[in-house]
DNA sequence: GATCGAAGTCAACTGTCGTTGACTGAACCG
DNA sequence: CGGTTCAGTCAACGACAGTTGACTTCGATC
């Protein structure tokens, strides 16, 4: 029986080396615009043994994104001010041109690829949407689908598609709209336009 | 002197019937994914006729987005409820698999795609941001930022990644939630954590 | 009726991409 | 020492993309 994927290794210095230069150019570029070719030349590598050391850049790009970016760590050591702690953290390491990655970019330059958007999404609905939406003071999956779509939302018109009004800095007007912004998101009435028990989604 | 780019149809039949096709293709999948022989084929017309009437594709997609998707639209005809007018837009020719296209439809489709970026990040700054920015009650391009990116966040989840929540349809929890939040976004104090009156972007 | 330019087609080029199979060299093992 | 295995390379394939130049078709014009 020949072995399927021949020899692929399940963990060494040089896939790691590899995995590293990955997460680095998917945080900037999209899906499409990163080829292994780049990759493998980050990594001091041949293009072959980048797609042999994962099995397809589909899998490459999906442990890209487990591994670097987790939109878990949002939610992570969160104490009681939720809707401060998101707003601060959309802006974590993705001041300036900084070299480390932020948990969101990753994410928000891939959006549109197909390939890319079943992985995305299982990302988004598993690791933020549902964690939050239960810990929520009004625990609803909506508020915390509409939370997740604010913050990918500006996390593209900053850093992906960088509209000036965005670029400012942590701790400025932008972090304090933000936080309020997810305040009122968490506790808003739903419902036509009462404030009503029976008015819940799910 | 030979004519640079030959001869290129201004406004033809054919060329509108090209510009439907591709403004179809483009509120239904990314720039990349596109093929312009796609679209030809849609229109009934070789490859090469779709290049020569617009140029290049990147010149295609441009006039596309400008032609159909209209953002402007999103602020025309409002009264004056800002908030629920730009909540409900949001669902304008989206619900269900619609023939139409909507307003935001091509945009968000290509928000990673490098070539499109130019394009997208002119008409939204020019379009949207910077009129709206002009027309809140507190004018702040910031906050009519902030809005643009819930706006396409929200788009983006619910239509191009489609997570479940946030497809119900026009009129429910969704609208709602979102008009409130638009008018919070438009008038929530900025500044470090006080209702302070110098604390203004801009 | 010959000419001309526009509308539209055809076939091909060039480049890049992910992917594959065969190979090399060193470490390991009996 | 001889063979196996694994890390990594090399060259190429096949598909498909946007683009280009030469060609055909055809209605209008002199």
């Amino acid at each position: 029986m020949r072995r399927a994927a021949a020899t692929r290794p399940r963990a060494s210095p040089t896939r790691d080396r590899i995995l590293e230069a990955a997460v680095r150019r998917f945080a900037r570029q999209s899906y499409e615009e990163t080829g292994l070719r780049d990759i493998a030349a980050d990594a001091s590598v041949d293009v072959a043994y980048v797609h042999r050391s994962f099995g397809s850049k589909e899998m490459l790009f999906a442990e890209a994104v487990r591994a670097s970016t987790g939109i878990d760590r949002l939610l992570a050591d969160e104490k009681q001010d939720m809707s401060g702690h998101l707003a601060g953290q959309a802006f974590r390491a993705d001041d300036q041109a900084s070299e480390e990655t932020g948990p969101l970019d990753v994410i928000i330059h891939s959006l549109s690829s197909p390939a890319a958007s079943r992985v995305v999404r299982e990302r988004i609905v598993g690791d933020f949407v549902e964690p939050l939406g239960a810990r929520l003071d009004d625990p609803s999956l909506l508020r915390a689908a509409v939370i997740g779509a604010l913050l990918a939302g500006i996390g593209i018109f900053r850093n992906v598609l960088e509209i000036e009004p965005l670029r400012e800095a942590a701790g400025g007007n932008l972090e304090t709209l933000l936080a309020t912004t997810i305040a009122h998101i968490g506790m808003a009435p739903l419902g036509a336009k009462q404030i009503t028990p029976e008015s819940q989604d799910q």
